[in-house]
DNA sequence: GTACGGATTGACT
DNA sequence: GTCAATCCGTACT
C-alpha cells in the first residue's frame, strides 16, 4: 500500500477525512526500526469549532496548523504528553484531525521498548510499571490513547511538529481495512465544544482509547 | 515577569 | 473516583 499524498490530505473537508483516516495504516521509520498501526479512533478540529487549537489565530504553538494539508501538528498537553494531528486544510487555515489509537501492525517489540522507556524516564512515581505485549492486554496497551501511540511510535514534539507526511519518515498508508462500522460520538477530554460528534471510530475494535 | 492551562495517563484510595 | 506529573506557549501585568 502507498503512502497517501498531499491531495489525499486536501481532497475533502476535514470531517470526512477524520473518517476516511479509519483503517488507513501510520507509519513511522526510524534508524531503530520501524513501527506502524492501523487507525482506529480520530476527531476533527475544524475552522469555527471553540476546541479547536487554531480557533482565535495563529501562534507559535499552532503554527504547523496553518501548513499545508499533509503537515503534521505535534503538541504536548499535561505536562507529560504529545498527540498528533494530521492538517487537513489549505495553507492559512488550521484544521486537523487527532489520531486517538491505533491497532499495533509492525515493530510491536520497539513499541514496547519505547513505552517501557518512556517509564524509566519519566517521573519517579511511575517507574515500576512495565508492559508485557505478549499478554493481550499488554498488546492491546501499546497504543490504545493519542500520548501512548505518540510515545510507542517514537514521535517527538521538537523534532516532528511540522514535518510532512507526504515527504517524511512518518507518513500514511492506506486504507489497509475496509468493510467495518464506524461510530460517531463527541470527542473525549474537552472543556469546549463537547457537545459537537466530530469522534470517529472503527466500531467493536479493542484498541479504541474509550467506548 | 509571572500565572495559568491544555485534545492524557497511571498510581493510589 | 481522585490526584498530579518531562513543558512551554499564551495572556495577562
Amino acid at each position: 500500500m502507498e503512502r497517501l499524498g498531499a491531495d489525499y490530505y486536501g481532497g475533502h473537508d476535514t470531517l470526512t477525512i477524520a473518517q476516511q483516516l479509519l483503517g488507513c495504516e501510520l507509519v513511522h521509520e526510524t534508524p531503530e526500526g520501524i513501527t506502524a498501526g492501523i487507525i482506529v479512533e480520530t476527531e476533527g478540529y475544524i475552522t469555527g469549532d471553540p476546541a479547536c487549537h487554531a480557533y482565535r489565530r495563529q501562534t507559535t504553538r499552532n503554527a504547523a496548523m496553518f501548513g499545508p494539508a499533509g503537515t503534521l501538528y505535534v503538541y504536548q498537553i499535561y505536562n507529560h504528553y504529545n498527540c498528533i494531528n494530521v492538517v487537513t486544510s489549505p495553507e492559512g487555515v488550521g484544521e486537523a484531525v487527532l489520531i486517538r489509537a491505533l491497532e499495533p501492525t509492525e515493530g510491536f517489540d520497539l513499541m514496547a521498548d519505547r513505552r517501557n522507556e518512556a517509564f524509566k524516564t519519566g517521573f519517579e512515581r511511575y517507574r515500576s510499571n512495565t508492559i508485557d505485549h505478549s499478554t493481550t492486554a499488554g498488546f492491546r496497551n501499546l497504543c490504545n490513547g493519542p500520548g501512548k501511540l505518540t510515545i510507542a511510535l517514537g514521535i517527538s514534539r521538537q523534532r516532528d511538529n511540522n514535518s510532512s507526511l507526504v515527504t517524511g519518515s512518518i507518513y500514511i498508508r492506506g486504507p489497509v481495512r475496509a468493510g467495518f462500522d464506524m461510530v460517531t460520538t463527541t470527542r473525549i477530554g474537552l472543556t469546549q465544544g463537547v457537545d459537537l460528534p466530530y469522534r470517529y471510530y472503527i466500531k467493536g475494535n479493542s484498541f479504541v482509547s474509550k467506548k
